[in-house]
DNA sequence: ATTACTACTAAACGAGTAC
DNA sequence: TGTACTCGTTTAGTAGTAA
């Protein structure tokens, strides 16, 4: 089945279930359900055949209408959908905000805070992976990353708490889930400390990211960042 | 705009959505929202300019990709799709039952008891219509027919308290407000008394149904009832 | 009344490609 | 890189009609 019939056959899913068929049998003719999708009795009646191949609904045809009834799959397809909806018609922030920045080489300050331990072990607790000893140091290099960068500040964020030991203080930071080029899950982290401006993004991972995704200087990687409310 | 149409674009708009287009100004290449949508960057882009020629999106082209955002249209089309699922997925009971039955004369207690001014009070206080006094008899002839009038029982309906006066006992009526045919609005009255049986319907209306739908006895006539929990 | 098949028409899709 | 055009191919939609 392709993307394309997928929808088609959700809609005509909503449509009965507006007939009432995903509580009880409701007794619908092609004609009538074409009415309600805007189409042709034929092309109703192709509908409910492939809704019926698809287990999606069941079906007895009697002399003046079809007997239907949405399955338990249908109706968590239509649950599928609600969800989605439901999560993003209900939540104030965006559920992800992608960005986009440019390798380089930093002062390898990252490694030496990361390697903190009451940092270490609140990235385990909070952000539930171990972070390999080092940042990964992006630029971002348009006014649209700029921006969006600017928006996460009032996002919610995993909080990591400071402290302070015998020689100096330790800051609060802010991370942020993200997924690096698709593939690997780490954290955008900010607040370290402030030695980089707003158009510098610094990633960590369980994992190496310039081994684990070859990265080298003037790579763009991309960024997702997860927002978690 | 075609049905068909509607719903990729409504699907599409979903899939913006879930980039955070519909909080913000999202980044989104044709090539990664073809692929969301599992279509060709082609389709892609051809569902972008027809979302952006409904209003539904705003979007500025840019070296690396597109700009988007999902306008006010755009969200209450969104905004729609989910009152509707959220309505049916959350309510107990199917929005409507549609029940079909045949046109016949009864004995004419139906005036009688509608007259009653005890009774009239409260159908117009609470279902919104003063009825023309007579009620429509409808055979009903199919099992399934019986089975889902049964089922209504446990549905909640509209109840008018009985009464009683000097030389009898009224007993409480259960309504449930009904499009008939389609067209006319008025309400399905049960246990009035108990002359008939299961298989008989009595609709009341605001006006004649027998002269606003040109009724004789015999006619086939289609009563969806509407649930209102 | 219905459903749904066949045969045809209309529309959508995507490969190639220009910009 | 991107977007989006043309155009041949594929797919969906419908009219007619049988059952």
């Amino acid at each position: 089945m392709t993307d394309a019939q997928k929808w088609r056959q959700i809609f005509t899913l909503l449509k009965l279930a507006e007939m009432g068929a995903h509580k009880r049998t409701a007794k619908v003719s092609t004609e009538y359900l074409a009415e309600k999708l805007g189409t042709s009795q034929q092309t109703a009646s192709r509908y409910l055949i492939e809704l019926e191949r698809e287990g999606w609904i069941e079906r007895s045809i009697t002399h003046d209408g079809c007997l239907v009834r949405i399955d338990a799959a249908g109706t968590v397809e239509l649950q599928k959908i609600y969800n989605s909806l439901k999560f993003l018609m209900e939540t104030a922030y965006p559920p992800s905000v992608t960005l986009e920045g440019i390798v380089f080489t930093g002062l390898g300050e990252g490694a030496y805070y990361i390697g903190k331990d009451r940092y270490r072990k609140q990235f385990i607790e909070k952000l539930g992976f171990e972070p390999y000893s080092g940042t990964l140091n992006l630029r971002l290099s348009s006014d649209y990353d700029i921006k969006a960068r600017s928006e996460l500040e009032a996002y919610p964020a995993v909080e990591i708490e400071g402290f302070r030991n015998e020689d100096r203080t330790f800051g609060i930071v802010k991370c942020y889930p993200a997924l690096v080029n698709n593939k690997v899950k780490g954290a955008l982290i900010t607040a370290l400390r402030s030695h980089y401006d707003v158009s510098v993004l610094e990633i960590i991972a369980p994992v190496c990211l310039r081994k684990q995704l070859n990265l080298k200087d003037g790579n763009k990687v991309k960024v997702e960042v997860l927002i978690v409310p």
